[in-house]
DNA sequence: AATGAATGAGAATTCATTCAT
DNA sequence: GATGAATGAATTCTCATTCAT
């Protein structure tokens, strides 16, 4: 009897899951296919095969739902890329280098969630301006990220000393707008790894010819 | 008594155009402060002092005044820099002033439509895919005016081989990424002028301290 | 055009009343006829003829036409004896009249509102503790005044000491009961003035026939 | 192993009536602290600290649970009365003390389901019809004992010729009128006995000084 | 032409009841 | 038998749009 009640505890616990689940999922395609505005509750939940009922024993509104799902989503991309400032770079060859992989293992990781993340990028602030904040936050986290690495290589003399906030912010934005762009099939004729390597010498040459003059 | 009637069709037509002016105006404002999808169109009608039936007798609902908004907006931004490419530079020296000097320019421009150009760079996506193709046309317009200018420096020598298409679409995410940031007060402790300049060094010169080697 | 644009308003605002008095009135009937627990909003709009929409736009919903219409039936039903307390009766006699005359009046007063007065001494504690109190407080107005009678009963000499706030409000407490009795039909075989003469009896000499010691 | 099957099932039988009794007095609790449309089956359950599903194993729905709640309410109050015309008073002093006595044992027997017993006087009508005709049809088994009381004193010569009919139903007015007014605090600065005391004298003597003019 | 009252289709949300475990 | 997850019918409420004045 004991083990019998513990066990059905258990496997509600993990049906519940399992149905949670299923709607985030569901909510996401969803999004991804109609935009935010567009979708109903009722959509997605059909989407998800349950009533909809069911999806208001989950979540309080749609509202809702868009917050977990980007929690979600936030959990997985920063879990890929915990040990990114692991080893620092010592020169600029080895900076380009770790620039180029870790951008590789960024577009490769969020391929995976490709439309989702395509979705946040575009519809945040139509949401409304809380959503708007959390994922300007998280790109802030990212911007952190590039300025600790920027300083570094400014410190340590391969990087030219320069308002590293704004360098980095700057950096985020050209990521953001590209795979923007790159997604939404703006930028043909190019690889993944062609654009990579062409922003990354934007980057870090820049488009010039000359350097500018030592202290001006 | 002609001389009356016609003048009286006149007024009338401007009066016309006033109350359109108007609700635009107020349409604006609205959007601005509440958001696309919050806005009603009592709120806009309420806005511009006007009854909700005035609304529809000059718009065929809340969608197509997006769209006249948005042409209107274009129409003031394009014709400030419709002759920006009359004078081309011959050295980078020249470029860079002339970078510097064109998005100072803009920058006054857009901020006399703050609120507006806020909106639709925030919201375009929320609104429709067809309202966010209008925008990204726009912006694939002063992409294009970047890359002619690129490209010619290329051809002058005094800028890096490169593919242009993908740089030039790169600086135009800067820019709008960093107006974005700017406006929503997430660049504290920089001017304008300072921002400008830092951007368009990093474009120039990148980073980096190190070139790249010749034909790298 | 000065003139015709005053008159529309005045025509709208007439509108506007004339509209909430029809839906007023449709309310009350169909409060008395379902119960408030069982009349939808749609009930009330297709009884006063009008959409669902309309409701809206005079009450924000169910909870908040009951007390508009609370208000009215007070409002009526208050100015109807505000000069009940004009001239005070000096003898019992006179008391016994007047009382009779009071109720007689109340009596004729209230027929006309019959449905919705019954409905509110029914269902007013199960609409919610708020509307109870409400009705309550009325409650409280007539026991007041029926106290004013009584301690100046007491005090002339023509009406034997007691607690008389306890008596007046068991005096409301008759009137209340007996309506309800009355108007659900279980008190067959009597006249309302049969038993308006029988209450007053009731409460002027009670039902025995000694009277109780002097000073016990 | 008969008697220990037969065992079992009297215990389950117990078992069950004792899950029913529970939640009998979780929904009475519940009725009594949010009202009938209020509660929510889940809310019952919760009180009783069953599942859902349990509740609909012991009640088709939530209004069986009153109709069993009032029944079980019915019962306990009538087996506590069902003595009382056992021995009929013999002139007015004893109908005085029989009354106050009578009336002190109801109101220490409604003391103890007081949360109940409140609620079924404020929200019968608020239920439905049919509920509402139950509790009537109690106050009229009160009445009809009343009646039979004052007849029988009427016929002895102790009390005053009437309408008992009327007069009966109107004391039991005031019995339930004053036990809502005294349970929801609105008789302050009065004793139980007090109330009691100043109700008999009403009910016997009337609160006026003269007696009618016999045969008037 | 201008108004704002009226409308009702459409969406969100609740909760009694069923049903699989 | 007990449970609580799942359900969807029923209801409220909003707001773009129409229309009478």
């Amino acid at each position: 009897m004991e083990v019998s009640l513990s066990k059905r505890i258990t496997t509600n616990l993990a049906r519940k899951e399992r149905c949670k689940k299923t709607l985030l999922d569901a909510a996401g395609r969803v999004f991804a296919r109609k935009g935010y505005h567009d979708t109903l509750v009722s959509d997605i939940a059909a989407e998800a095969k349950v009533g909809q009922g069911t999806f208001y024993r989950y979540f309080r509104d749609k509202r809702e739902i868009i917050d977990a799902l980007f929690d979600e989503f936030t959990a997985g991309l920063l879990a890929g890329f915990s040990d990114m400032s692991a080893r620092l770079p010592t020169n600029q060859r080895e900076y380009r280098a770790a620039s180029i992989g870790a951008l590789k293992k960024v577009a490769a990781t969020a391929e995976q969630n490709r439309a989702l993340a395509l979705f946040f990028i575009r519809e945040a602030a139509g949401i409304d301006r809380e959503f708007e904040a959390k994922l300007h936050a998280l790109y802030g986290k990212f911007a952190a990220l590039a300025q600790v690495y920027l300083d570094h290589a400014i410190a340590g003399g391969f990087a030219r000393p320069c308002n590293s906030a704004v360098v980095s912010q700057a950096l985020i934005g050209i990521g953001v707008w590209m795979t923007n762009q790159w997604w939404n099939d703006r930028m043909s004729g190019v690889t993944v790894d062609g654009l990579i390597g062409e922003l990354v010498d934007l980057a870090m040459y820049g488009f010039g010819v000359d350097r500018p003059l030592p202290g001006a």
